[in-house]
DNA sequence: AGTTGGCACTCGCGAAGATCGAGTGCCAGG
DNA sequence: CCTGGCACTCGATCTTCGCGAGTGCCAACT
């Protein structure tokens, strides 16, 4: 089939490109790869490609380069998942295992994702929405100062400081503590926080028992607290340096990426696209809302347990990248750290 | 004084070069500076400040450029501390108010550094050592697993999971909690690890009281939370895209630039160089310890209450910047972070 | 002594031209 | 439908060359 080799030289056209980061050739091409034929054989399919949208020449007489849509083919159709190299597998494990509480876990895979794929890495803090409650605790820090805490089932651990008006008598603070414990504890977020509004006293109510200002305070903290839309938004981000390989091309390429990277909202919408867990997905060029990364592609996956995922993590980097590489390390990184999140 | 002319040539040079990115010829000055003399005149002490090492001109017949030299003499005796404009002052007030953690304040600090100076901006997180603590609280999750809770006076919240081997009573907990609080609420970091430690039960001791093991593993859990150094370690970094306003030397200046700012330790120490609060240092080019930052310069300082500081700040730049306005701006942003800290 | 105008000289930069060759498109023959 | 051959295109690279900013030095002036 003449259209099997087609897509055999659009691959080969890829693969090339990537590595040599140079137009392609139709010599090259039946030189360095076995397709069976001459290189004016080449030349036609070439010439269809083209005219399909699948590759283009910067100029009239070079050789050709995939376009957005040829990087989209590959991706879709061409690709067999590369697995990764034993000594790979050995450095994710190693890397990962030393974690010491989900900070480190972060940090870690931000680091460890960046140095395989040299690429810039991202990953997205888990997300507390789909997260329950593990503890609750006030502390008394004086009579009218409380401290409360609140500790998730990702390891998470948010305080807040309340400020009462009037002093909160020992044993009204203990009964607060248990009826919040009994309330929230192992509960999901969101039915936390509607059962921790329950318990607050009526305002109206004439007659306010004791310690209703400090109830409604301090379920106030907390709702705040479980609700806080920055924790949702942190990011990690690492491999920067490895922008200084984009060498040309730098305004062009290198800035927009640089101040997408600052704009942690920008880059969560990006890992945003990630479909569920175990899915990679990837974003070529212009594909996404943003016109400035428009030679710039994102290779993202959700991470977490299998029915919900935590949050997601992934690479930014040229379009013009070994895709089935990166999508192993993202898919690699992606199990390895959910597991670690699952054991602890 | 022809001494005094020539380092209002040196100054004029410096002032030229950096607000223009080209070497600067004895006409141009003479010219865009109120210098009551000719060109000629200019040109001789042009020589003599080469001859001493303050200049350098990149080919023959071309203008001349300060050299690391030129620009430390500018700034040790010919800078004049340069307000900041009210705009700036209320940028710097505006942005900082509104911050509603430790966190918080640091992420604004960065992004504000960067924004006023056009660098890349860095600021730790305050150091650990000179802090208090403020509370201790163990929760017991289930009979043998503790949570342990660190609370200290600058606002961070360490906690540590410990698991014992043999169940603690409910009141030998009760009696572990009030004696941690007795012994390290208030005290400074140093002494609390001290205090702690010798609470600890004799492990030749053959009759170990109930709770041994509990109180031995809830301190050492401590200890480690107070001494660790990742904490110490931490360091904000922010406006990475004004590295784009490099473009030319990219390979020589960005890419070392950008390994470092990846690699926080080489950070610390970089800004660890800074003096005590209030005095604004600045490392010139190669007089640091890291060959590839030769061509950056750090601007920086601590900051924190006046008898201790807390941790530093600082930029990062090319060593062609704009040194009075950098210095004013890092000394402003550094006393509104005391401020807001001091207040907290 | 210090300053100034004059002048010859240097040398990097940009424009213009010349050359080279990888790569293409097309065609005629297998 | 594939293949070898061939003329053609056009960007990249190198060379040349003139321009002019800037210098260094010197003799004259204050």
């Amino acid at each position: 089939m003449q259209e099997d080799r087609r897509l055999a030289v659009l691959r080969a056209i890829v693969e090339d490109y990537v590595s040599t980061e140079e137009p392609v050739g139709s010599k090259a091409l039946v030189e360095r790869h076995g397709l069976g034929v001459s290189p004016a054989t080449v030349r036609n399919d070439m010439a269809v490609l083209e005219e399909e949208g699948y590759i283009t020449q910067p100029h009239t007489s070079a050789g050709r380069v995939p376009t957005d849509k040829g990087y989209r083919m590959f991706v879709d159709r061409l690709t067999t998942v590369k697995p990764l190299s034993s000594a790979e597998k050995r450095a994710i494990s190693s890397f990962l295992d030393g974690a010491v509480d989900l900070d480190d876990v972060v940090q870690r895979s931000v680091r460890l994702l960046s140095q395989l794929t040299r690429q810039v890495a991202v990953v997205q803090y888990p997300t507390l929405s789909s997260s329950t409650v593990r503890h609750v605790e006030i502390v008394a820090l004086a009579p009218e100062r409380l401290l409360v805490v609140l500790i998730l089932s990702t390891g998470r651990v948010e305080q807040r400081l309340v400020e009462l008006t009037t002093p909160l008598a020992d044993d009204d603070l203990a009964a607060l503590r248990s009826r919040l414990l009994l309330v929230a504890t192992g509960q999901r977020i969101a039915d936390a926080v509607a059962g921790l509004r329950a318990i607050v006293p009526d305002e109206q109510s004439p007659a306010a028992p004791p310690g209703a200002e400090a109830t409604a305070a301090v379920v106030e903290a907390l709702c705040e607290a479980m609700s806080d839309h920055r924790s949702d938004h942190r990011v990690a981000v690492g491999g920067a340096a490895n922008l200084a390989r984009y060498g040309d091309s730098f305004d062009s390429a290198v800035r927009p990426l640089l101040e997408a990277l600052e704009e942690h909202v920008v880059l969560l919408k990006l890992l945003g696209e990630a479909g569920s867990s175990g899915m990679v997905t990837v974003r070529i060029g212009a594909e996404g809302p943003y016109e400035e990364l428009s030679s710039t592609s994102v290779v993202s996956t959700g991470y977490g347990p299998e029915d919900q995922s935590l949050a997601a993590l992934g690479i930014v980097g040229p379009t013009r990248m070994d895709y089935p590489g990166t999508m192993a390390a993202v898919r690699a990184v992606a199990r390895y750290v959910t597991r670690i999140l699952d054991e602890a």
